[in-house]
DNA sequence: TGTACATCAGTGAACGCGCGTTCACTGATGTAC
DNA sequence: TGTACATCAGTGAACGCGCGTTCACTGATGTAC
C-alpha cells in the first residue's frame, strides 16, 4: 500500500482515512516489521510506508512511538490468552490438555514471529520501564496457567506428583522457545509440527507417572 | 575505573596504557555492559566511561564498534566450545554427559548474562551481516556436538534409538534457554541449580530407553 | 440545491538529540646517539 | 649521563547521520443553514 503516482508522474496525496482504521493498519505494520527485522528496526519511517502515508502523518493516529508497541503488547497478550482459554475449554486430562497447547503455541509462535522477537527484544527492556513490566507480566501470566494445568494433572494423578509445578511450567515453555529462537539458526531444518511430535512424547514419559519398581531406577 | 581528579579537582589525564591491555579491558567492559543492560545499550561512551578514557581514545585500540562485537563473539564461541570439549574428556555414558552439559551450560549462561542477550540480540540480527552468520554458526555449532553425544548414545544403547537426534539436541537447548530468559521475567524466583536437578530426570527418563511392554503406554 | 464553515487527516520542512566516528593536537615513554 | 627524536595513547571539539517529534499549512469531507 506504498504511496502511488499517477501516469504523470504527480505524487498521490494519501486518502484520508479515520483514524480507527488507520490505527489497525499501523499496528499491523509494525507487527509486521518487527516480524521481518526485529524490534530495533522499527522505525516511525518504516511504517508510514508501509501504510502510505507521510512520517509525521502518523502523529494523526498515535500520541508516540512508545504507544504502537504498547497497543502491539496488548494484542499479543490477547493472542496469549486466547490459546489458555481454547485449551480450558477443551475436556480431557492435563497431559492432553499440555499437548493441545503446545500445538496451538508453537503454531501461533512460529505464524507470529513478532511475539518471540519482542520478548526476547533488548530494545523493550530498554525502553520505558512500563513496557518490560508488561512483557513480565503476559509472560509470568502464561507460565501461571500452565502452572495451574499442571496442578490439576497431579490432583487427579494424571502427571507425576513429585514434580516442582513451576519446574515443569518452565520446562513446558522450554519446548517451545527453541522452535521460535533456533529456526533463524537452523535455517528451514527445523519442521515445528514434526519437532512437536518428536518432542512431546519425550516430555510426556518424564511428567507422567511411572511405573512401580523404577522409581529409583 | 572511572577518570579520578586531584584533590584540587583537577581532571587527570588516562594512564597511557598499552593497546593489548587495553582491548582486554575494552572487550570486558563491553560484555558487562551487554550484560547488564543489553546489546542496545552498549555504546562507545559507555565502554570509555567504564574504561577510564575518552570515548574518542578508543579508536586507538579498536578500529568500530563492530570489532569489539566480532572480538567478544570469539571470547563466547571459545567459551561454549570449552564445556563441550570439557565434558567429552569426562568418561561416561550418554546421559551423563548430557547431564553435566547441561549444568555447565546452565551455570556459564547464568554467570555470563551477556551470552544470552547476544544469541537473542535483534541489534546484532540488525547488524553486519557478518555477525548474525558467526552467532548462527556458533549455535549451530554447539547443537551439532550435542546431536553427537545423542547419536553415540544411541548407538550404545544408553539412548532411546528412535528419537531422532535433532530433535534431542533442540529439547536440551529447551531447557537451557529458559533459565537465560524466563530469569527476568519471574525475577530470582528460579533456582538455576534447583531448577536443573527438577528438570533433567524428566528429560532423562523421556530419552534413555524405556521397559518393554510401555512401548505404547 | 447551494453556500459557508468546522473538523480533521495528510504534508513537507525543520528541530533536537544521541551516537559513532574523525581530526589536529598534547604529552608521556622509550630509543638512538 | 644528557639531549633529540620517534612513537603512540589520550584529549576535546566537531561532524554527520538517523530518527522521533513538532508545526504551520493544505485540502477533503461532512454538516448547518
Amino acid at each position: 500500500v506504498n504511496r502511488k503516482s499517477h501516469q504523470d508522474g504527480r505524487i498521490m496525496r494519501a486518502p484520508k482515512t479515520e483514524t480507527e482504521v488507520r490505527q489497525e493498519q499501523i499496528a499491523g505494520a509494525a507487527i509486521d516489521l518487527i516480524a521481518a527485522e526485529g524490534v530495533n528496526a522499527l522505525s516511525i519511517a518504516g511504517i508510514a510506508q508501509r501504510v502510505g502515508i507521510v512520517p509525521s502523518a502518523f502523529y494523526r493516529h498515535f500520541k508516540s512511538k512508545d504507544d504502537v508497541l504498547d497497543a502491539i503488547l496488548d494484542q499479543l497478550q490477547t493472542m496469549l490468552l486466547a490459546n489458555v482459554e481454547a485449551v480450558r475449554k477443551e475436556t480431557g486430562r492435563a497431559p492432553e490438555r499440555l499437548k493441545s497447547l503446545l500445538q496451538r503455541h508453537v503454531r501461533l509462535l512460529s505464524e507470529n514471529r513478532a511475539i518471540p522477537r519482542i520478548v526476547f527484544s533488548d530494545s523493550i527492556n530498554g525502553g520505558r520501564p512500563g513496557q518490560k513490566a508488561k512483557v513480565k507480566r503476559i509472560v509470568a501470566g502464561y507460565l501461571a496457567e500452565v502452572r495451574k494445568i499442571v496442578v490439576e494433572g497431579q490432583r487427579d494423578g494424571a502427571l507425576q506428583a513429585e514434580l516442582s509445578p513451576q519446574a515443569v511450567a518452565v520446562m513446558f515453555l522450554g519446548l517451545v522457545l527453541p522452535t521460535a529462537v533456533i529456526r533463524d539458526v537452523i535455517g528451514g531444518r527445523l519442521d515445528v509440527d514434526r519437532y512437536v511430535e518428536a518432542a512431546w512424547p519425550v516430555f510426556e514419559r518424564g511428567i507422567t507417572p511411572w511405573p512401580a519398581g523404577l522409581k529409583n531406577r
